[in-house]
DNA sequence: ACAAAAGTGTTTGCAGTACACCCATGC
DNA sequence: GCATGGGTGTACTGCAAACACTTTTGT
């Protein structure tokens, strides 16, 4: 147990990529024995915050030890506090004892974060062995609280899908529209019309045709697009409403 | 310094009220000496949270204490963890070596409150006599990071007044039109058609004409509506766009 | 009678929705 | 040549926006 870390605050990362067909997160694998069976939960990454840490660097910090990268996409969604949210099922309490964990009440912040799974640091799997993608929609149970975190993250994260375009975090520079429709879809559960869907896009003038098509694919190759985020902050566009 | 509190932990709660004019807030006078001066700060009500202690808790007794209400309007919206958010002016530190702080650094969790200003314990003032209500508007500095806070809370509850009817927590339990509109137009900072606005009401189903009108005022006197949280939570409106 | 706010309809344009077929490529 | 996903236009409908005068009450 670290000296320099307050026992009673952590932070938690719910980290989203898309894949083209799904959408999934990142969790790491807690194996523990209990009651002479080997139990294999999914836990979000986290980790108590320091002293002398800003709560936002903890996340940050977070985010580089396990996976290497960088100036991603991250923000603070919610504050978990109830006072049994690590110890609420017995096989947490063996977990927290077999890492000698030094307090039973843990309040956490939350973040969520979007990565472009085209990233060198990400396609290398270079993040904790123990660490995997899961696809969000065959999660049905995480440690600790985990669930309900996960359960929070989406919904904030569909309500910011409405508002901001930070649908691009999770794509390639490089991108098709039907790509981009597919995250849509894909996130909010809902199927879209392609023609409206394309008919809205090119009213928006921060997401641009490269002089660029999709390469080796069996079928008619696709535009490639960039979202240009200058144009972004710059356009009259404070709310997008693309869906 | 009360034992049972975390002392690395707060809550801090941005309690809004809506006088038919203007949208205010509740803030705690803070008088400190300092190099011969006194000054007076603002601070919104806050406490440390109990080592057994839910952290929604922490605020609902927060707000109890202060006001006597209970069952009002109350959520979490962000937390400030920054190391130095409570000791950048020199004030800020005198301040908490007067109270004897233990600690230098505390992670607050930020919660936002509305409340009918018509209810009997608000209009008695109560509350801890050096607590007041001030307008919104005329805030432009206040003690730690209070005016972050405050700044976050505002475009939280602008957000949300789009999409949920919370702006009835701030109205008494029979309002007119007028006073609702006027809500919307202080909050979000424009102004709006009234014909428009109240085509729209008219098309909510939870918002409901009582057999009553206004008595006493100068003019024709208004209808008075009521807000049917049991028609809200029933009907197919998820959103409430009703600006 | 006057001041002050309540209450009420119509027109116009734009944005959302529904819908079906041909095209370019790899195998 | 066939399977696969890419790409395109139009008509209809409903909501948003702009706009001015009469009504009811207290003083």
């Amino acid at each position: 147990m670290d000296a320099n870390l307050i026992p009673y605050i952590s932070v938690d990362c719910v980290i989203f990529g898309f894949d083209f067909e799904q959408l999934n997160v990142l969790l790491i694998e807690r194996s523990i024995e209990f009651e002479n069976v080997t139990y294999r939960d999914l836990k979000f990454p986290g980790d108590l915050i320091g002293y002398t840490e800003n709560v936002d660097d903890s996340a940050i910090r977070v985010l580089k030890e396990l996976t290497g990268l960088e100036n991603i996409y991250l923000e603070q969604f919610n504050t978990f506090g109830d006072v049994d949210r690590i110890t609420r099922k017995e096989r947490d309490i063996v977990w927290l004892n077999s890492i000698n964990h030094p307090e039973k009440r843990v309040i956490s912040i939350a973040y969520f974060s979007l990565v472009k799974i085209d990233r060198e640091e990400i396609k290398q799997a270079k993040f904790a062995k123990n660490a995997n993608w899961y696809p969000v929609s065959g999660i049905t149970e995480l440690a600790f609280d985990h669930k309900k975190i996960l359960d929070k993250a989406l919904e904030v994260l569909r309500n910011k899908l409405h508002t901001q375009p930070i649908g691009f975090e999770l794509l390639p520079n490089k991108f098709t529209l039907s790509q981009l429709q597919k995250l849509y879809e894909v996130i909010l559960g809902t199927t879209l019309d392609k023609r409206n869907f394309r008919k809205k896009v090119s009213a928006i003038p921060f997401i641009i045709p490269l002089n660029e098509k999709q390469k080796g694919v069996a079928h008619k190759p696709a535009q490639l697009y960039r979202f240009d985020q200058k144009k972004y902050i710059r356009s009259k566009y404070e709310k997008l409403y693309l869906v």
